[in-house]
DNA sequence: ACATCAGTTAGATGGTTGTCGAACGATCGA
DNA sequence: TCGATCGTTCGACAACCATCTAACTGATGT
């Protein structure tokens, strides 16, 4: 994994609402954005933003049907997230 | 693992820097500070600031020698964080 | 006792970022 | 076509943070 994707996950996970909403994502297949709009207590605004923070670092992927978001977990990049911790702290 | 110690260690993780530092210190298992600021390209005063983030963190444990530091990887902690990662995300 | 060295603390600063409201663009139903 | 809804973008602001220099504390050797 390059070092600069690997920053963007780390600096993506460190903020404690984006990981919740990463969490939130990661706890079932496909997620709506309007039910992360009805359950975090931020600002649309916030919400895309952080969204594409996730997007961005490569750990959500984004689809769009019609005008509605739906998130999910990119599993892949995650595991190797998970793996590259472990290969370069123990 | 408690929610708290869990982002604090997140956050000490998304600095690059503080990242490199603690995989130097993971490298071995006892690090002289000395070593450190003779490695990394910032100032005592920055250094020190980052050591006592790691070790807030519970990462990184410190022990005096005199006038002297000697930092090393807390094990157990990190493997407790890599685990709750997995727990929490997949 | 004194000079020196290791690390901490204080204060300042420039950059980053989480947050919001408001304006916008796109899509859908009526 | 028109209004409503969903999500993005913009501009602004406050809080945080990495970094530095300088001053300080404490330990060591002479």
């Amino acid at each position: 994994m390059e070092t600069n994707e690997f920053q963007r996950i780390a600096k993506a996970l460190a903020d404690p609402r984006r990981f919740a909403i990463l969490e939130r994502i990661a706890g079932c297949k496909e997620l709506a954005c309007q039910t992360l709009c009805g359950e975090m207590p931020v600002s649309k605004a916030t919400l895309s933003h952080h969204l594409q923070e996730l997007e961005t670092a490569g750990l959500v992927s984004i689809r769009m049907d019609g005008k509605f978001a739906h998130l999910s977990l990119r599993k892949d990049v995650w595991l190797a997230y998970r793996k590259e911790l472990a290969k370069r702290i123990g």
